[in-house]
DNA sequence: TAAATATTTAACAAATCTGTAACATTACTC
DNA sequence: GAGTAATGTTACAGATTTGTTAAATATTTA
């Protein structure tokens, strides 16, 4: 499974030559060149690791980071500061405020791509826990069940990793193909329809009488766990 | 039973938060702001996990770690680092030492409470005392004897072995290869169906006229000890 | 509103997984 | 060394799960 790394940078080359290296290393990347637009797009995406220039027309870098390592849901993502020549000083302010690693500008891409790498190794293992909730359902990874509302559901074990998928980013929307992917596997050949049919079962299993469905459709793009 | 940290940390006011939040976390936590007396300390006190500070003033926390890990008695306990911004590149050789992880400063306590939990889970099951029971259940390992209410039961080697390991965590749900590894050992060339034919047999010895079955069988997922 | 597009769901056959008996082999015991 | 116990493998029946299809619904578009 890939990491999803999310670049903030308003220079159009660099940020260019960023998407493209990084998703040739096989990375997800989005990104953003403008500040407000960034942070929102953050909370909602929950990347593994953002990219922070230091330097943005509306938000400053810090502040960013700041906001992000103030907001509990996302402030365990790690975050790279990347700073220009002139401002060296600032950089103890910026690790102060919670940045996890910095580079100066102009960077190598093979440092910058080790310090991903490092860091992505020390965060992953820890964001998958043994047990996770989402409003009232809830998963216990280390017995493998699955409650609503208190009462133990039993789920077959396609729609236990499905969930066990889902909820690991609530409201996130996964195409069929990201879901064949990350449930079914990469190499099994398998027909994306059949994924709506384990969603249909899935939802069926977690439904419990006078509580809100939990899956939302999204018409032509997949689905997420939401209400 | 509450785990016990030990902390090396020369920084007061690092060395006050970890206290006060790991307290309040319901640890047991000692602390030394000197090498040597920690190193001593240590070995004295044998805690659950040591937070080690890489730079004090008498003695490297490199040098701690190197002194730790050969010793026979407390090379178990696991370590984790605290490195300072400025000491990248050691990190490596930190690991290389055998600390378990590292973090580096600063950094955010959930982050750490995360790490912190997860490694105490995955030796804390080392940890096995004389007896175990669940439910009415009970192992007497320096007798090795098994009992299911009140009265004896006889397994065999390896029923008692795997029994001996599932009843650790109950409730936790193990695959076939988990098995195999754990109560097998790890060269042991063994098919995987074995492990079935193997719970078979213990649910069979401990099968009681009356009484629960005790052995949960998660398909395609592996087994637990549960009801 | 009809046509086009997309999703839900039931039904069913195929595939997968588990439990256990039977047997072969190995390891122990006396 | 014969006899006994423990272990691992295999085969097969039964149970469960899965993928596919097709028809029924729902939603969007023209």
């Amino acid at each position: 499974m890939s990491a999803h790394i999310f670049v903030v940078e308003d220079e159009k080359p660099i940020l260019t030559l960023l998407t493209y290296n990084l998703q040739k290393e096989g990375y997800k990347v989005s990104s953003s060149s403008n500040g407000e637009e960034a942070l929102s797009s953050i909370k909602e995406k929950k990347p593994d690791l953002v990219l922070l220039d230091w330097m943005l027309p509306d938000l400053s870098g810090i502040k960013i980071c700041q906001y992000l390592k103030q907001d509990e849901k996302v402030k365990n993502i790690p975050i790279i500061m990347l700073t220009a020549k002139g401002e060296e000083e600032d950089k103890v302010k910026g690790l102060n405020t919670g940045a996890e690693d910095y580079m100066t500008k102009p960077f190598s891409f093979p440092e910058l791509l080790a310090r991903i790498k490092s860091l992505l190794k020390r965060v992953k293992p820890n964001i998958v826990s043994e047990e996770a909730t989402y409003l009232d359902l809830k998963i216990d990874r280390e017995s493998m069940k699955v409650f609503r509302k208190e009462k133990e559901i039993t789920l077959g074990p396609k729609e236990y990793k499905l969930l066990d998928f889902l909820i690991k980013q609530p409201k996130r929307v996964y195409s069929r193909e990201q879901l064949l992917e990350h449930v079914w596997g990469d190499d099994i050949n398998v027909e994306s329809r059949t994924v709506d049919v384990h969603i249909t079962r899935l939802r069926q299993s977690i439904n419990i009488e006078g509580a809100k469905p939990l899956i939302r459709t999204v018409r032509s793009a997949g689905y997420s766990l939401e209400n």
